[in-house]
RNA sequence: GUGAUUGUAGCUCAGUUGGUUAGAGCGCCAGGUUGUGGCCCUGGAGGUCGGGGGUUCGAGUCCCCUCAUUCACCCCA
């Protein structure tokens, strides 16, 4: 055990689990066609204020959890990004992309940062795959969203799954609601948890989805968003919720519902997965409608997006077993030499078959032929390929199936007819 | 940030009331006669017992500190 290890909440991805990796990403590409989602990279740190103005500064995620620095002592200061939605809005202002198109439809894989204390299903360095609408956030936009989200689960064959489903209302909804809760909580001052007292006055409606105990008995008396979203938007989020059924989405409503970003507005919706232990969010979203004004934007510019935690999907996946046909390929050929002399025709060898497009390796160690018979089984070759002195003269090899254990001896170019074929 | 948990070979773990050269299984490497794998057999390499300090004739085993891990709170993906 040497001393250096991965950072804190950080973790390495080795071939074997790479493979699994592949297959996620895979999914998520491969849906996002169906639906015509476009994936677009954004750089890995952004000027911090970007974040502040986009995620609220009174979040807990701007608050403490982000990685913040700077360059040098005169320049900007900046972070790794801890979400996806404030870049990418970012970064469709700065191209203008409003003004190529009324609607753009964009999906990511990326990795975000955030300083947590690292736990199951939790990391400081993580992966997110999420959607994009911008330009705007109807029912159906918003239906289209979800739907993208909850397809790629399907296909992924993931079962007891929990969308939850609320709306938050307008702006002005929002307001009034929340001076309602301020008047509901505040006789109750003393009986709340530390964290929950002070966002009493910061942002009480995050005291909705607390976890501690008194709390929650408190809650349990609180009015409800429900009664005072106005009649138009609570008839927006039925038409969503239509289409959710049409779709044969299953969900649940979720009054208390509120999701931790700032932005949202209106619809906003969670995944819940009984299997990922204590953090049991697999993702999460909502209408973000005035995010690209409070960036600068000068019009309105209406939007709905998601993200999904690739780790904790990858998690869900494995506890349902879903895995189990995933393995590496081997080559298709492992070549095996008798004499350690040899090797430049090997590799001649090898380098013929590939150049046919055929998989090959051979033995990069000067080992033994039983050792290389055991390192053509181990990697799952398909056909051994002896190479000894007598082959060379004649150029005739012999190749070996290694499932079957028949062997033929073949010149080069009936191997290369042979194995082409596949 | 708070609480708890664990820390012995690459991995999973044993290690007796503190007592001679720290073990197993798996993995890895090499052999099992002359140019050929999977099973089996034999042998081998590999450990500052997380680190530091203390108690003791003697500590992997007890005490303190420290670092790291894991889980939970908080929050979120």
């Amino acid at each position: 055990m040497t001393h250096y290890r991965a950072v804190k909440g950080t973790r390495d991805i080795f071939p074997e689990e790479v493979v699994i990796w592949q297959y996620l990403e895979g999914v998520v590409r491969r849906v996002a066609s169906l639906y015509g989602f476009h994936e677009i990279r954004t750089p890995v740190f952004e000027y911090t204020d970007l974040f502040q103005r986009s995620i609220g500064a009174t979040t807990d995620i701007v608050g403490k959890e982000m990685f913040t620095f700077q360059p040098d002592p005169r320049s900007r200061s900046i972070t790794l990004r801890p979400e996806m939605t404030a870049g990418v809005m970012r970064a469709f202002l700065q191209k203008g992309m409003a003004s190529s198109a009324p609607v753009h439809k964009l999906f990511y894989i990326s990795d975000l940062f955030r300083k947590e204390r690292p736990q199951a299903g939790r990391q400081r360095q993580f992966c997110q795959f999420g959607a994009e609408l911008i330009g705007a956030s109807s029912p159906p936009a918003v239906a289209e969203v979800i739907s993208y989200m909850m397809h790629v689960f399907r296909d992924l064959g993931l079962k007891g799954l929990k969308l939850r489903i609320n709306t938050l209302g307008d702006l002005e909804d929002r307001h009034r609601y929340r001076e309602a809760l301020k008047a509901y909580f505040s006789p109750y001052r003393d009986e709340l948890d530390e964290p929950s007292r002070e966002r009493l006055e910061k942002n009480p409606l995050r005291i909705l989805d607390s976890k501690h105990p008194r709390v929650r008995e408190i809650v349990a008396g609180a009015p409800l968003l429900t009664e005072y979203v106005r009649p138009e938007a609570r008839a927006e989020f039925e038409r969503v919720l239509g289409y959710l059924d049409e779709r044969s989405i299953d969900f649940v409503e979720d009054p208390l519902l509120v999701r931790g970003l700032d932005y949202y507005c209106h619809t906003a919706f969670e995944v819940q997965c009984d299997e990922l232990g204590a953090q049991d969010a697999l993702g999460g979203g909502g209408r973000y409608d005035g995010l690209a004004r409070e960036l600068g934007s000068r019009q309105d510019l209406p939007a709905v997006g998601f993200a999904v935690g690739m780790e904790r999907l990858l998690m869900a996946v494995e506890k349902q077993g879903l895995l189990s046909s995933l393995t590496a390929l081997g080559p298709e050929v492992y070549v095996v030499l008798q004499d350690a002399a040899l090797v430049d025709h090997a590799l001649g060898l090898c380098g013929r078959l590939r150049d046919a497009g055929i998989t090959a390796e051979m033995d990069l160690a000067g080992r033994s032929m039983k050792a290389q018979m055991r390192e053509a089984n181990k990697t799952g070759a398909r056909h051994a390929l002896f190479v000894g002195s007598e082959e060379v003269q004649k150029g005739v090899y012999g190749l070996k199936n290694l499932s079957s254990s028949s062997q033929e001896s073949l010149d080069l170019e009936a191997i290369l007819r042979q194995l082409g074929n596949h």
